[in-house]
DNA sequence: CGGTAACTTGAACCGTGTCAATCAGTGTGG
DNA sequence: CCACACTGATTGACACGGTTCAAGTTACCG
């Protein structure tokens, strides 16, 4: 099965493939009973928003439904009936332009929520992949609208998770259009690696769960030279690459790299951080391979 | 009052510079009894949502409030309280990022909701600044907020109202990492003639309300490459091009002009539609200026 | 009518895409 | 068990689109 291909959108596997054998799910450590379904408190828990004091047990069960990696939880297109929320696993959510280009929009883990751009038109304009075996709660809208009717908090979290979402892509559309491949690269593993820490995993080694392809399409580069960055970055001592095993060495240096500076005054940095690198560090910058550091930083480092 | 000035983010003007003399507003026509105030349902009509059927006349007056050219209508990290409604002039919405330089997100004006990105934190993520001689309607969001819990289809407008701004966003980020300089100017040129057709105004003829710099910045291009490009595409016979004020000739050929394929086998277009340019276009695409012509509308020109 | 901001155009540079070759890892079938 | 196919990753060579820098023109405004 191709996680990979493109235009066509097969349907060889139903998109919602409902009930599995019970497992003892939660990956990560999320209280469970063994059980298929989530309590309304159960829901709110994992979006990290205040479940509604006069909440009662009975307003609503929410099925768990699995998806094996390269499963599509929806479609583009497809009939808009529920929110979904990542409970465990890790997936990508991605447009298909008209030429069958896919373009990833994120990566969604615990605690995510989908399908709300299905709202407007009422059919998904978007599609989520499973990028490895996953256990998602489905949230028909219908109920969570009228749960919110009742629970003005709940609401009121709705609205904010919507808004939320539109800065990250906001900001998301700033990283796109103003900064170079180097820092692109840097942010994204930054921003991975924070996501991860904030799930209790390690925010400094982890394992990629997608392709450089999937990363050059969120990054808007190729793959080559997302594998062409790290490939640097791990030579200059800031990270360490293994296939898709990432570790973090030097968080500051990469939370620092920017875009070159319209000034070509950029000072040719000769001394950094690591000193069991620095060689490798002062070649990387003869071939503009670190085009700024944060000033500040910069000064406070000779 | 430089509209231009990207770091420094002075408060010369307030934000709010409530209640100006009261003036025949509207200049689109927009029906109007030469209040500063409009009902709920002057809103819904303004942002195309249907009125909720019971509301009745004495729920609500918002405030209309004037901006004149190079006013804020609200600023980054200002606290969050209001939603705007645009019912004349034309505005940027724009993110400021940590070096002081300024990311334009969207060109809003008649019938667009600004502030939605205040909701998450209860500040603003983004700025609105006024390009022309604007009226915004001023929507407190607690009001709004109350009324969504009274009217159940108004809420479902605005839920509906944020998952279009995310799709919105999508799209965006989709043109950002795929597409070439010319298509990206091709469709922002595509897109802004639809808009004012859709509020009456001519959709071949308008006049561009914001510099090069700041259509570039919301292509991700700089402001000589947006400048080349008109240059290039009115040599073309696509467009007309003096200083702000743009015809569009050609809006096939505009909404048809793509990225370069990955695969090299673009066919050499040698014959284009106007006769009277042929042979200036057939120069262009020598230039590689018009890398692909969408391919079922090639064939059928020749 | 001067001063400034916006726009245009040219020329050179370079970051990133493109193309191609190679290698590693994984699953499959003889 | 190995050969084979296939996908993903790495690396190099090269080309080119778009940025950068610079100069000059036009439009606008006090």
């Amino acid at each position: 099965m191709s996680s990979e291909s493109t235009a066509i959108r097969t349907t060889d596997l139903p998109a919602n493939s409902h009930i599995n054998f019970p497992v003892l799910a939660n990956e990560a450590g999320w209280r469970c009973q063994g059980n298929l379904w989530s309590t309304l408190h159960d829901v709110c828990e994992l979006l990290h928003i205040p479940t509604p004091v006069s909440a009662n047990s009975e307003d609503g069960l929410f099925q768990h439904v699995r998806y094996k990696a390269g499963q599509r939880i929806h479609t583009i297109g497809q009939h808009f009936e529920n929110l979904y929320i990542v409970n465990s696993g890790f997936l990508k959510s991605v447009l298909i332009d008209e030429y069958g280009n896919e373009q990833v929009l994120s990566f969604p883990m615990k605690g995510d929520l989908l399908g709300i751009d299905g709202i407007y038109t009422q059919r998904h304009a978007s599609e989520a992949v499973a990028l490895s075996d996953c256990d998602v709660i489905l949230v028909p809208y219908k109920t969570f609208s009228a749960l919110g009717r009742t629970y003005a908090e709940l609401e009121q979290a709705m609205f904010s998770a919507m808004s939320r979402e539109l800065v990250r892509e906001q900001a998301m559309i700033s990283m796109l259009s103003a900064l170079s491949a180097e820092a692109k690269v840097a942010r994204f593993l930054t921003n991975l690696g924070e996501r991860f820490g904030q799930l209790g995993y390690s925010n400094k080694v982890f394992n990629l769960r997608m392709t450089r392809h999937e990363i050059g399409s969120y990054l808007g580069l190729t793959l080559e030279t997302v594998s062409r960055t790290l490939s640097a970055f791990n030579e200059l001592g800031m990270i360490t690459v293994d296939q898709r095993q990432i570790g973090i060495i030097d968080p500051i240096a990469l939370k620092t790299l920017r875009r070159l500076p319209p000034a070509k005054s950029r000072s040719k940095v000769s001394k950094i951080v690591s000193e069991k690198v620095s060689e490798k560090v002062s070649a990387l910058v003869a071939k503009n391979l670190l085009p700024q550091w944060n000033s500040e930083l910069a000064s406070s480092l000779n």
